[in-house]
Parts: structure tokens; C-alpha cells; sequence
DNA sequence: GTCTATATTTGGATAGAC
DNA sequence: GTCTATCCAAATATAGAC
């Protein structure tokens, strides 16, 4: 008998209908905010019955998981493919891209950065993802010389300010997020700035 | 029969017994999370039986309410007594106490700064103490011409993001709120530019 | 894999006695 | 005002037939 290397059409019935699942969470959640997901509706959704989901995931927080490592995957997936060398070109380019990426899914931005789901916390694969797009960033800004934490904190509060604020006082409008460019050339200022007025003293400072 | 004006013993036994259910609320809240709260354990906390909570409160969401409203208040209350007529030092007391306030109560912070809970709304009632205390920092933001909405805008952003950062990653420790002086100087260096490198123009920029 | 049926728990809220 | 008793709805999860 020759085994022919068909395509696993079982498989590739089972992964389709898990991202159908998850499609629908996120359609729910987006609607009913991220903590009033429930099975019975989200399995309907896509005409099952709720016991059925269970054949696709162990537990709800099975799903949520699901979700936050597919979230951290369209993080680095997403990601600008070149970063401009320039200092401050740079700087807008990842602060733009992080604000977008937050804004684009406020459901997304909650389960990824606010902790906020009472029972829920990522597995150990799920946020090794994360971890890698940090990483990811962190390789830049030490090719600039910017790798002290100090900096890079508050880098990641800029951003992180940015985008709660457009969220949580007015999704899906601009009023912050417009705001992008000059908040990079405030944090480049102030992180080219001179001694004179230390502001994150590479040593120690008295 | 003379009225003597006695203090209302009821109306204290009444207001005080309410103050306990919510201080009980915030414990639980902190204990347990936001989302979390069920009126049976609220009522056991304080000796009640859950039905007894209705005298106090027309519904769970009326429970939220008071305790957004106490926090609206809280911020209002326990701001500086005076604020620094100096730029710098001005935008350190202001951001330094905002910040406190959000990380010393990530529940607090999480009910009113985040809108994660599904059903809640803050009534108006409760709404508007929230603006006064916005209304407040503007005050002094115009006071020194700083009252363009960009500007305002940057500047909250950078006070949630600190906050938003140290809760969710660092709940209790101070990795982010002891950039709130370099933060605090960034924005002034920002906002005091020349406009070489234009900012927030205050006029047509191009 | 999907279903029906159900276990089990829990929640907010109400009725009515005391 | 507080209680007991209860309603009603909803949730996650499991058992077992098909």
C-alpha cells in the first residue's frame, strides 16, 4: 500500500473550526466586553450547542488563553518590517505601531494588557510569546544605546498612556492617538536632552 | 411639645452601616477583583443576610456606584492642599499625586479610570464629581497658559500610562512611579521647546 | 464530534413573615 | 430592617446516547 502524503483534511477541519470559535469570541467579546463571554452564545454563534466547545478547548480559559497567545502573535506578526535607523523616526515608528495595534482591538488590548479577567492568567506559552515581542523591541532600542530600564519604562508608559486613554474615554476615536508623533518627539527630547537637567542619569547622579 | 433639634440617630446608624458595606465592598474588591463581587459575601463580610444589602442599596450596581463616587471624591479630598506656582514643580505635584492615587488602590483605580466592568455605568450624579476634579487641574493649567486640549491631553496620557504600567505589571511596587520625576521633567521639557521642532504649535503649523 | 440531558454552582433580586 | 424562603436566570462542565 503507498501511503499518498494527503493533506490531513480531519486536522484541517478541526483548526478551521477552532479559529471559527475564536472569530466568534472576539465578535462577542468586542460586543459584550471580554468578561460576558459565555459559552451558550458564543457556541450558537456558530450553530453548535455549548458541550460541543469542549471538544475544541478543555475550559473557557482555555479559550481565553487561545486568544491572548493569537493577540501576542498578531503583535509580532504585525510588526513594521524594517525600524528607521533615526532615532526619532524610529521612536514614532514603534510607539505608532504599539498604539495602533492597542487601539485596532480594545477587547485584545484589555486580555493582553490589563489584567482584568478574575480567574484568567496566560499559560507559560502563551506569554513566552509576548516575552518574544518585547524582546523584539528591546534589540532596537539597545542598538541605540537606550537599553536602561529607566528608558525603556518609561518608553512602554508613553505608549501604554496613550492607547488606555483612547480606550477607555473614547474607543475608536483619535483624540489621543493623534497625539503619537508628539509624544515621540517629547520622550526623544527629553532622552537627547543634556545633563544640565538630568533626567535618567546613566550613573549615578550626586 | 418642644422639638429639641436631636441628632438623627437613625439616619447615622443608617449612613454608617452603608459606609460598612462599602468599606467591606473594597476589601473584597481587593481580595477577589473588581469583577468578582457578589452581594451573598458582601453580606456575610458585615454579618447581614443578602436581601438585608436592599435597604441600603436599590441594586449591585448602585454598590459600584457609591464606590465610585466615594473614589471621585477621595481624588478630590486628599488633593495637594496647594499647588507649586512654578512650571517644573507644578507638573511633578500634580502627576507625583495622581499617580499615587491609581496605584494605591488598583481596584479604585480599575473602577474608575478603566471601564472593564460589563453592566456598570456611573450615574450622573457620580460622573460629575469626577469632572470637578478635572475641572480642578485645568484650572491650573490655564493658569499657566497650558490649557490647549493637546497639551492636556500628552499630559494625561503620561499620568495614565505610569499608572496603567505599575498596576498591571508591577501591582504594589514602584518600578514606574519613581519615573514620575523624569516624566515630569520630560513633559516640561516638551512643552517649553522652542519651536524649531514644533510640538504642539499653537497656531496653523503649516 | 455532536447531541440531549443534567449536574452543580452561583448569581441578583423579590415576597412576605416578624 | 432583617430574616427565611424562594424565584429565576445563567453559568461551566460532565455523562452518555447516537
Amino acid at each position: 500500500m503507498l501511503e499518498v502524503p494527503n493533506r490531513d483534511r480531519r486536522a484541517e477541519r478541526r483548526s478551521g473550526t477552532r479559529a471559527e470559535i475564536l472569530e466568534a469570541a472576539r465578535g462577542l467579546c468586542a460586543a459584550n466586553g471580554l468578561a460576558s463571554l459565555s459559552l451558550r452564545d458564543l457556541a450558537r454563534q456558530i450553530g453548535l450547542k455549548a458541550p460541543s466547545l469542549y471538544s475544541y478547548f478543555e475550559s473557557k480559559n482555555a479559550i481565553y488563553d487561545a486568544m491572548f497567545a493569537q493577540g501576542c502573535q498578531q503583535l509580532l506578526d504585525e510588526r513594521p518590517a524594517r525600524i528607521p535607523t533615526d532615532l526619532l523616526d524610529g521612536i514614532r515608528t514603534i510607539l505608532g505601531y504599539f498604539v495602533s495595534f492597542c487601539v485596532a482591538d480594545p477587547v485584545r488590548y484589555q486580555l493582553l494588557f490589563q489584567r482584568t479577567i478574575p480567574g484568567f492568567e496566560p499559560s507559560a506559552q502563551s506569554y513566552a510569546i509576548s516575552q518574544t515581542a518585547m524582546r523584539l523591541t528591546l534589540e532596537w532600542f539597545a542598538d541605540h544605546d537606550l537599553d536602561r530600564p529607566e528608558v525603556v519604562d518609561l518608553f512602554t508608559a508613553v505608549g501604554s498612556g496613550i492607547a488606555a486613554q483612547q480606550n477607555s474615554n473614547e474607543p475608536g476615536g483619535d483624540r489621543w492617538t493623534r497625539l503619537v508623533d508628539d509624544a515621540a518627539l517629547m520622550f526623544v527630547r527629553h532622552i537627547t536632552a543634556g545633563d544640565d537637567q538630568p533626567a535618567t542619569p546613566r550613573r549615578k547622579s550626586r
